[in-house]
RNA sequence: GGACGGGUGGGUGAGUGGCUAAAACCAGCAGACUGUAAAUCUGCCGCUCCUUGCGGGCUACGAAGGUUCGAAUCCUUCCCCGUCCA
């Protein structure tokens, strides 16, 4: 890499920026750019991301995304995988000390997220580690040597300590050695830049620390504002069930980003898309204008979404159905089949439970009675209703707004 | 090690012998209304069996035993969490 390969820092500067909630210094990060500039080396840039959970949801992709934004400008992209760290925990937003992953979960988490991260970023130019490589041969003798350079009142201030000691709610000691261990990635990677969530703001406050006092140079920390998920509140995570994932089948992305408030929509460009800030502004222009009907705005960022993960061919097509399903109010194209052997009639609330649409019986009958339930567009609500698989034949089983499976009876 | 307080359904949190599958709130699900948006309103919200009935059975209030016709509630032991003292 030469130096006339990097484009003038302010441009640089301008294309990082977009979306970013903080530059802790602010002014070093022009410094860096500069720097590389002037001597042709790239930035070292690196986001650590724990395999606490087997997939990667939209919320994991605001920071991806800024890490592939240094990688299109020509730096050094390094996807640091911790999977040591991921067996402590964060205790960041954590209001109690989560049990510990096991080796096993945590490798076949690994496993899966790379095939899923390299849907953004460049597989070719990406710095792939993992923090086990250094973090499993330090001695007792260095992790106390390391624990020595920081102080507990400072560890103590973070807010989730604090309110759980406040609470009386237990912290365990280990949990305290979460930054300081994952200080010593950004030690081992001399790193110039780190980018986390905002949330993590204090995690890598200490990493830069802990570079000064190991002797090198602080990283840069940049910090991404946490997405919100789909209730519109509270932010996107996978144990509070309001997530998209990026493996998600085209259809059910589609689906879920259309169920988003109407206001999420505008974070939502800014932090998942690659629209510039100016179409962005200009987009909410026409909707505030009422030129654009908001759904219309939704459906753009839904498709431009599902472009991004699984080509344009899946977004049209995921647009075509939902239209037709839910403007048109007719079941999709493509609906799961479901075979049935031939047999004596079976009762609804059966057949609602072997499509899987229900988790128990007992749901699946609450389900029929509320008139959530249909056959082949008829609205059935009596659980105990007959249906006739003695002979071949199909139907059409739908429950809810969206659950569609078709059942073909064989002999 | 000692003294004290606490462990209830996905979450918060009432309940201190039967009326409690367990208040209330949140989350969740369904229906109505819509733009399958949000907000709002209504209903549901352990599992299961059928003869679908304010029906039967099973499981559930940290764990295991015990007292009692009957226990989330009383007793014993154990485990876990916190506070104060050392």
């Amino acid at each position: 890499m030469t130096n006339s390969n990097f484009k003038p820092v302010a441009e640089q500067l301008a294309y990082l920026k977009k979306g970013i909630a903080e530059i802790v210094p602010e002014a070093d990060l022009p410094a860096k750019l500069e720097k590389s500039q002037k001597t042709g080396k790239p930035l070292r840039v690196y986001l650590g991301v724990d395999p606490t959970a087997p997939d990667i949801h939209l919320g994991h992709t605001v920071v991806l995304r800024k890490l592939k934004h240094f990688q299109d400008l020509g730096h050094t992209a390094i996807f640091l995988i911790g999977d040591f760290s991921a067996m402590i925990g964060d205790p960041t937003g954590q209001s109690e000390t989560r049990p510990p992953l096991t080796r096993e979960q945590v490798d076949a988490n690994s496993k899966t997220y790379l095939a899923q991260v390299f849907k953004l970023l460049d597989p070719q130019k990406t710095e792939v580690r993992y923090n086990s490589e250094w973090l499993d041969k330090l001695t007792s003798y260095e992790v106390v040597r390391l624990c020595g350079h920081y102080r507990l009142a400072r560890m103590l201030e973070r807010e989730d300590f604090r309110s759980r000691l406040a609470g009386n709610q237990p912290i365990s000691v280990h949990e305290l050695l979460y930054p300081l261990l994952t200080a010593y990635d950004a030690v081992v990677l001399q790193s110039d830049v780190e980018i986390g969530a905002t949330e993590q703001k204090f995690n890598l406050l200490v990493h830069r620390d802990i570079q000064r006092e190991y002797g090198l140079a602080s990283e840069v920390a940049l910090t991404m504002p946490i997405l919100v998920g789909l209730d519109g509140h509270r932010k996107m995570s996978k144990s509070l069930g309001n997530y998209i994932g990026i493996a998600e089948a085209p259809g059910e992305i589609f689906g879920k980003i259309m169920s988003i408030p109407d206001e999420l929509m505008w974070p939502y460009y800014e932090l998942v898309t690659d629209r510039a800030p100016q179409e962005i502004a200009a987009l909410k222009q026409e909707v505030a204008g009422g030129q654009l009907h908001p759904m219309d705005a939704k459906m753009r960022l839904a498709k431009e979404v599902i472009t991004g993960f699984h080509g344009a061919d899946a977004a049209r097509k995921a647009a075509e159905n939902f239209q037709h399903v839910h403007r048109d109010r007719q079941p999709p194209t493509e609906v799961r089949v479901q075979k049935l052997r031939c047999g004596p009639p079976t009762r609804l609330w059966t057949i609602v439970r072997i499509s899987d649409l229900a988790a128990s019986r007992s749901e699946a009958e609450r389900l029929i009675k509320q008139k959530a339930v249909e056959i082949d567009g008829l609205v059935i609500d009596d659980p105990r209703k007959e249906i006739d698989v003695t002979k071949p034949t199909s139907f059409l089983l739908r429950v809810g707004k969206k659950d569609f499976v078709r059942f073909v009876v064989e002999p």
